[in-house]
RNA sequence: UGGGCUAUCGCCAAGCGGUAAGGCACUGGAUUUUGAUUCCAGCAUUCGCAGGUUCGAAUCCUGCUAGCCCAGCCA
């Protein structure tokens, strides 16, 4: 049940109000991406929104691929495109629809704008055009072709759907006003000529609709009532309505603009993301310090995750550049219950408990997540020899570490009260051997005389761990220091990948397939590289560390 | 310098004339077999600025300031 108070954006308080006043029966929504490139996070947020919408007030989504322009489209996208937004759970049932399906009915709308006389035929080139167009501060010019007659105007028109003209010979332009202030109504082009196969129509046309003129017929056509885009199209909503009112659509749809979502620290540039690939600095598009809906995928991010990230950021009319660590918040919230939690040592070091006897193993029986019994349990085999996390050993500690050192006890994590007696260097001055003895009485890891020690270590059993790939990400630039350099390339986080080879990990692993994704404790949540990892050899990514209080003092 | 939009805590964001929600981040403190989680506490005498209206203003009015968008035959 929905609070009654729970606050409503300013979207929903609109759509309130619109079917209060009888304006809107039911909401239908769409999402109408053109197929010319990926998705991203930005892109998530007007899927969630107009589907959550659509949801909210059980009405209706659709999914519109608006390709009116084929010199950039292309069907390979719209592949791509439909599998995000599957993914992301957002569901268009049998209402998928492309608005070249709608070429006919826009030349007809088209066609009855000329009747009207509210469309006519240039001869203007695209400069001429510009030229014609003013400035910001001075009124446009009529363009001489605004005088031709209406059979004039529906002949030259049909000549142009027939492929007489060359590209740019000919527009067809709305006549509106071109002293208007707003420089989108000064006359715009509506139709433009392009000998150009499209993915889907393929030779059947050679003129195609201009993004003005085509989405408000699209939304009109669908039965849109509330069709929500960004705000960079507020001045376009003059023309919006202005087509919608010619072609005299009942219930017209009504467009509502709202502010795109930044995120701090990441990339999502076309052009820097291509010239990423490119130069190899990122594996492709789909790269897990990317932001893209498949780079998320990839890198372990869950739909769940995303949705309430778009739900914490809220939706309004105010340019925001939300912080990156409340996606990372978003994802530690969902999988902290959902994941199984288990041991995997990343920068391995010996340890060899001496008073256990060797070639013995046993089996401990562990909770695979504490605070969520359903995940069960699964056996952990320990023995002997084991590795530990390098930085989890000190030979001269710090006060407040409560790791091992020489003479400390520590936890073993579900195992045994450890003591560390001495270790072993070798001639780098490098760790190699920690010699450690076990009190056999505390077994599972507490101790029946109810001795506490401060450290809990995790750990994995040297003989039958599994070797892997890790991969630690940071964010791929810092606003802090600069996203841009001087010469407009991006300023580069060094760091933004570290890859650990010979990763430890506890053999319940074993098996791990893409996607699949873990809390290992104490590091993160860490998930199965889709691209690299093997049944032989696995390579996990790092979604996102755990957070942590904890601070070594610079010495 | 034309038009449109926006401005509330470090970051998002409610608020719609009756005396500043919430989340993230951060800071304590309790619990803890993850320095995690959980819990509890703290975190805007003030809403871009300046005036005005009002018993009362973040909310209304006036004037400023700052930021974003628009001069594609892109979407």
């Amino acid at each position: 049940m929905e609070q009654e108070n729970a606050s409503r954006n300013f979207i929903e308080q609109i759509i309130d109000k619109d079917i209060q006043e009888g304006h809107c029966r039911e909401v239908h929504t769409r999402f109408p991406p053109e197929p010319n490139g990926y998705l991203h996070i930005g892109h998530a947020k007007s899927i969630l929104l107009n589907y959550g919408l659509a949801q909210k007030y059980g009405g209706k989504f659709n999914l519109r691929f608006d390709d009116t322009n084929p010199t950039k489209e292309r069907e390979e996208f719209v592949e791509a495109i439909k599998e995000d937004i599957r993914w992301l759970g957002a569901e268009w049932e049998d209402r998928l629809y492309f608005a070249s399906d709608y070429f006919e009915q826009m030349y007809e709308g088209a066609v009855k704008l000329i009747k009207k006389g509210k469309a006519y035929v240039s001869d203007l080139t695209a400069e001429e055009i510009r030229e014609y167009r003013g400035t910001l501060t001075e009124p446009g010019r009529e363009d001489p072709g605004s005088t031709r007659s209406v059979e004039e105007n529906l002949a030259l028109f049909s000549d142009m759907r027939a492929g007489k003209f060359a590209d740019g010979e000919k527009v067809l332009r709305a006549r509106i006003d071109m002293a208007s202030s707003n420089i989108n109504m000064r006359d715009p082009v509506i139709y433009r000529v392009a000998h150009m196969s499209h993915h889907r129509t393929g030779d059947a046309w050679c003129i195609y609709p201009m993004y003005d003129f085509a989405h408000p017929i699209e939304d009109a056509i669908e039965g849109i009532t509330h069709s929500i885009c960004t705000l960079e199209f507020e001045d376009h909503r003059p023309l919006y309505d202005w087509v919608v009112r010619e072609l005299e659509y009942e219930m017209p749809p009504k467009q509502i603009e709202f502010a795109k979502l930044y995120l701090t620290n990441v990339v999502t540039g076309k052009r820097y993301i291509k010239r990423l690939v490119e130069e190899g600095i990122v594996d492709g598009w789909d790269d897990p310090r990317l932001v893209s809906i498949a780079a998320l995928r990839r890198r372990g991010f869950t739909p769940e995750s995303l949705k309430l990230f778009v739900e914490l950021c809220g939706v309004a009319k105010a340019n925001s550049s939300v912080d990156y660590a409340m996606l990372e918040y978003c994802i530690r919230e969902d999988l902290k219950l959902k994941r199984a939690r288990m041991m995997a040592v990343l920068d391995p070091v010996k340890v060899i408990i001496d008073n256990y006897p060797e070639g013995e193993t046993e089996y401990l029986e562990v909770a695979n997540n504490l605070e969520n019994e359903a995940l069960g349990s699964r056996r952990i085999p320990f023995s002997r020899e084991l590795y530990i996390e390098r930085e989890d050993f000190m030979e001269e500690p710090p006060k407040k570490y409560f790791r091992l050192f020489p003479g400390n006890e520590v936890r073993l994590m579900n195992a045994y009260f450890v003591t560390c007696n001495s270790y072993e260097k070798d001639e780098n001055g490098r760790v190699t051997t920690i010699h450690c003895t076990y009190d056999p009485a505390s077994r599972g890891g507490s101790s029946p005389d109810g001795r506490k020690v401060k450290g809990t270590i995790h750990w994995v059993s040297a003989a039958h761990a599994i070797d892997a790939t890790v991969r630690l990400y940071e964010n791929i630039v810092d606003e802090e220091k600069g996203v841009y350099n001087e010469d407009g390339s991006l300023n580069l986080n060094p760091n933004s990948l570290t890859v650990l080879e010979h990763c430890r990990l506890e053999e319940n692993l074993a098996g791990a397939a893409a996607y699949d994704s873990y809390q290992f404790v104490r590091q993160g949540f860490f998930c199965v590289d889709a691209k690299d990892s093997t049944q032989e050899h696995l390579v996990f990514n790092r979604i996102v560390s755990l957070k942590s209080s904890f601070k070594l003092p610079t010495a």
